[in-house]
DNA sequence: CCTTGCCATGGCAACGTTTTCATCCTAGCG
DNA sequence: CGCTAGGATGAAAACGTTGCCATGGCAAGG
C-alpha cells in the first residue's frame, strides 16, 4: 500500500528542540518581537537554517491582530490589456512593501468576484485591490466586510470607496477633440460594453464633444458591445465598404484595437485610428495611430497608498482618484516605402 | 481616537450560536461529512447566509490532512508570452476542479522562486505549478519539500521532478527545415538565453538542422542573450543594413518577434520570419510569418493531471512530458497593395 | 547585605476549525 | 416490556503560532 509520503514541514516546536530553547523564544527571534541574547538568537538561527524552516503562515493569521503581509489582486479578466501590466506593478510594490501578492481571476462575474473576496479574505490578506467586475445589482458589495479593498481602473457600481482610475472621459474626450479638430467630420466608435463603467466614460466622452461642435453621432459609425476582436474586425470592414465611409476610427480597448487595425489591413484603407490604450505592437499599424498612454506605475503607486492608509487607520473616509493620462502619436513606419 | 473599526469576520461559532446548535454540527453541514438532520441543516445554512460566514483557510489547513483545495502557479515574468494564456487556462481548470489559484511572479529569480514556494506552502497550498527559474547552483531545488510542485513549459536543471512543456526542439527543427527546403541559406537567429532551458533546446535545433544540411551557422547572423525587444531590433537592424544580409529570421519569443519585425519595417526590408512562440498581432507582420502554435490548454491539462495524481499519491516515479506543437503561417495582409 | 528592578526566558491560553469520542434519544426486535 | 443498535448531536483535543504573565537570575543602589 503506498502511503502519502510528502514529509511534514517542520514546526516552531522542532526548531526549539532543536535549539534548545522554548518555543516562545523561537517566535521571538523569528518576529524580532522581543529581545533574545544575541548567542541565544544564533543557536535558533543555524536551527532554522537547518530544518529549512518556515513559519506557517496559517496558523500565524490566526491569531488575531497579526498582519499576515499578504496582499489580494482580483483582475477582471486576462483579455484585459492591463492586466500583466498591473501584475508586475503590483507584484513589485508589494515586495518593495515587504508583502506578498496573490492573483487571482473574476472572469468579469460578480459572483466569482464576490466569492474571491471572502476566499481572499478567509486566507487573511491585509487587503484587497479589486477591478471590479458588474452586476452587483442587489448592492452587496457595499455589505462586504473583511480585508479593506482599493478598487482599481474601473469605478465600481452601488458603493462608495476607495477607487484609483485614469481619467478615461478626458482621455477620450481630448482625443476626439484632436481628430475634430484635424478635419474628421465621420468618427466612427467602437466599444465594448458602454453602460458599465470605464466604457460609460468614454462613451459619454465621445457624444458629449461631437455635441459640442454640433455634430450628430452617425449611428451607422458607432458599434458597442464588442467582447472579442473578431466582431469589431467584422463592424469596421462593413463601415469601411459602406457609401460613406468613417475618415477616422476611435476605439476604447487595445484588444478591440487589434480588431480595428486588422479591418483596415484588410480592406487596404487609409484613415486615422485611436484608441484609449496602448498596445506594444502599435508600430506595425498600417495607419497613423494616436493612444492614450496611462502610467500603470503612477496608479498602482497611488493604490498602494490608499491600501496602506485604509489597513493603518479604517476610519478615514473613501476617496476616489481620477488620474491624468498621456498620449502617443505614431506615424506608419512602412509609410515611406507605401504607395503614395 | 479613531479605532480601526475593521469589524471581525464571523466564525463557526457565531452560526452555531444562531442557530442554536453547536460547532460540531455546523461544521457537518458545511463539511457534507456526516448526516445532519435536514431541519437542522436548514437552519444552519440559514444563519450561515445571515451572517454571510464563510470558513476561514487559515484555521481550517490547521488541521493536518485537509486539503485547502488551493493551487499555486509561480511565473517566471511576466513579460512571458504565455502569462496571460497559462494563468487564463489554469484558472478555468482549478474553478472546474474546485479549487482556488493563487499567482505570484519570480521574476526570472531563483530566490525569489525558492522564497515564494515556502511562502506558498506556508499557506498550505495543495500543489504548485512552477515556471522554473534558473540560477539553482546549490541543486537546492531538489531538497525542497512541502507542497508537490509540477514544472511548467521550462525544464528545471538538478532535479528529477514532473515536468510539462512543448517540444520546442522539434518546433525550431520543423521550422528551420522548412526554411532550408524553401531556399533559405542564409537565416538570422535571434534568441534570448541559450544557456538554460526553453532557449538552449532552440537554439541546439537550430544549430543540428543547418548542420545536417552541410550549412555552417554564419556567427553574423546569431545574436543571443536579448532581454527586451529594443535590442533585437538593433541587432537586427545591423544585419539588415549589412553587406550579406539574411533572407529570413528565426526568433524564439513573442516578445523578441515584435523586436525583429519592428527592424524589418523599419529598414523596409522584404524577407523571411518565423518564432517559436504565437503573438496576437502577427497578422500586422509587414513580411510573410510562420508561427509555432502551442496549445495551452493541452499543457495545462497535462499538468492538472501530473498535480492531481501526485497529491493523490506521492509515491510514483516523476514524469516528463513534451507536448507537440502545431505551426501556423500567415501572409502579410497588405501584400496586395504593396507595390510589387 | 538586602532589596529593587530589569532582562532573558519559559509556560500557557487563545485564535477557528475538524474530528474522535461520548452521550442521548428513538425505533425496532425479541 | 426490555434491550440494543444506530442515528443525531455535543464536548473537547489538536493543529502551529503569538502574546501575556510568571519566573529566575543578575546588577545596581541603598
Amino acid at each position: 500500500m503506498s502511503r502519502n509520503l510528502q514529509p511534514k514541514p517542520p514546526t516552531i516546536k522542532d526548531v526549539a528542540v532543536l535549539a534548545g530553547v522554548s518555543m516562545s523564544t523561537v517566535s521571538r527571534v523569528l518576529n524580532g518581537s522581543a529581545a533574545v541574547q544575541s548567542e541565544t538568537a544564533e543557536r535558533v538561527r543555524r536551527a532554522v537554517t537547518q530544518l529549512d524552516f518556515v513559519l506557517s503562515a496559517s496558523a500565524r493569521s490566526l491569531r488575531p491582530g497579526v498582519r499576515s503581509m499578504t496582499w489580494g489582486l482580483l483582475v477582471d479578466a486576462v483579455e484585459s490589456h492591463y492586466f500583466s501590466t498591473l501584475i508586475a506593478e503590483l507584484d513589485r510594490a508589494a515586495q518593495d512593501h515587504g508583502s506578498t501578492l496573490l492573483v487571482s481571476v473574476t472572469q468579469k462575474e460578480w459572483a466569482r468576484e464576490k466569492h474571491l473576496i471572502k476566499e481572499m479574505s478567509s486566507r487573511r490578506v491585509d487587503g484587497l485591490f479589486v477591478v471590479p467586475a458588474n452586476g452587483d445589482v442587489l448592492g452587496e458589495r457595499s455589505r462586504l466586510s473583511g480585508a479593506p479593498i482599493v478598487y482599481v481602473d474601473r469605478i465600481p457600481s452601488g458603493v462608495v470607496a476607495d477607487v484609483v482610475t485614469f481619467d478615461y472621459y478626458k482621455a477620450m474626450a481630448e482625443i476626439v477633440e484632436e481628430l475634430w479638430v484635424q478635419g474628421h467630420r465621420r468618427m466612427a466608435f467602437i466599444g465594448g460594453e458602454v453602460d458599465t463603467d470605464p466604457g460609460s466614460r468614454r462613451y459619454a466622452a465621445w457624444n458629449d464633444v461631437l455635441r459640442r461642435h454640433g455634430g450628430t453621432p452617425d449611428p451607422d459609425l458607432v458599434s458597442v458591445g464588442h467582447l472579442v476582436a473578431g466582431t469589431a474586425t467584422e463592424a469596421v470592414a462593413g463601415m469601411l465598404r459602406s457609401d460613406r465611409p468613417p475618415t477616422a476610427v476611435v476605439t476604447t480597448t487595445g484588444l478591440l484595437l487589434l480588431g480595428v487595425l486588422r479591418a483596415i489591413a484588410l480592406e487596404g484603407a487609409d484613415i486615422e485610428a485611436a484608441c484609449t490604450e496602448e498596445i506594444d505592437s502599435a508600430f506595425l499599424s498600417p495607419v497613423p495611430l494616436t493612444l492614450v498612454a496611462a502610467d500603470f506605475t503612477l496608479l498602482v503607486s497611488n493604490a498602494v497608498e490608499l491600501l496602506t492608509a485604509r489597513i493603518e487607520n479604517a476610519g478615514e473616509p473613501p476617496t476616489t482618484r481620477l488620474l491624468p493620462t498621456g498620449r502617443v502619436r505614431l506615424d506608419p513606419l512602412r509609410s515611406s516605402t507605401l504607395p503614395s
